[in-house]
DNA sequence: TATTGTTATACTCTATAACTATA
DNA sequence: TATAGTTATAGAGTATAACAATA
């Protein structure tokens, strides 16, 4: 082509465009994380129950649902996945019959030290273009965003699209 | 739910990872475009198709997919989505008969002029939480990342896909 | 033989609705 | 009546593969 676009896949108009960057970024880092995750044998879904688990074990179904936004029929598979997989296992929850605790195998916790050091190395790879300074700048700024104005509902209105394969 | 996370969606560790809120945010971004433009009746691909024939007209399909890292046979239902709208139209190319050149029709540019003054809203709400500096610091964050380093190749994991036409 | 567009198909991810067993 | 979990199903969205027309 006459014009070569600065960044692949963007018309050059839209490059202006500070959210149509930011979805863009948002999409080749998910793929990267998945696919680093997929290595390990887990997805993006499960490292994120994992990583709830890890800070809190025996939640419900419906709790992790809650917190990760991801409906209770989805999580039914995420977790029959991490069970499959020998990464966590329902018990019986004494106080309400009805609920399912879920907790970490020695695996689970293991698997999860794995994926947290995979995370840490996708991460370190793909800020690798930005100094410490301005990894910490755009921390900041993103966390801004992250927690004030329309996108600070991150998983919210439509209770769906996490981050996945 | 004791401790709720600073973070609708993402588990308090997670928050610090870059990688992750990047990958948060632009989903949440991507969900704010699309149902901005789907009350235009258009979709974020359509709208890319339109930006790329505003810019440049009577593009082949070939190219246009090349341009946007969209699949052949996708191009298909987006053209096709697009010529039922009314929005643009194949027209035979005389130089080659097995192309289709993709032109815009009067419908397609004033509904691309509506669909970047919707584009204009909601860059400017999303980014609201941010006052100018911040912005432009931001936007040359991000564009150092989609230019440089392991995001930089944004729409394809395929990574020979220069233009050549 | 390679390329453009097309069709048919399959696959991934996720949500919706209906059901069960408890509460 | 309401809630936790499950099942079955359906819907986006996109890719793969085979094919026809043309180069």
């Amino acid at each position: 082509m006459g014009d070569r676009p600065l960044i692949a896949g963007v018309p050059p108009d839209l490059a202006d465009h500070l959210g149509f960057l930011l979805s863009k970024l948002g999409t080749a880092t998910r793929r990267h994380f998945a696919e680093a995750l997929s290595v390990i044998g887990i997805t993006a879904r499960q490292f994120a129950v994992l990583m709830a688990l890890g800070a809190r074990e025996g939640l419900s179904q419906h709790a992790l649902g809650e917190r990760l936004r991801i409906d209770p029929s989805s999580m039914v598979t995420v977790i029959d996945d991490c069970e499959a997989a020998g990464l966590a296992e329902r018990r019986p929850d004494p106080k309400d019959r009805r609920r399912r605790a879920v907790h970490l195998t020695d695996a689970g916790r293991s698997r999860l030290a794995e994926a947290q050091q995979v995370a840490r190395r996708v991460n370190a790879e793909l800020f690798a273009p930005l100094d410490e300074t301005q990894r910490a700048h755009l921390h900041q700024l993103l966390t801004t965003l992250a927690t004030t104005g329309p996108l600070s509902s991150l998983g919210s209105d439509p209770p769906g699209h996490e981050e996945s394969k």
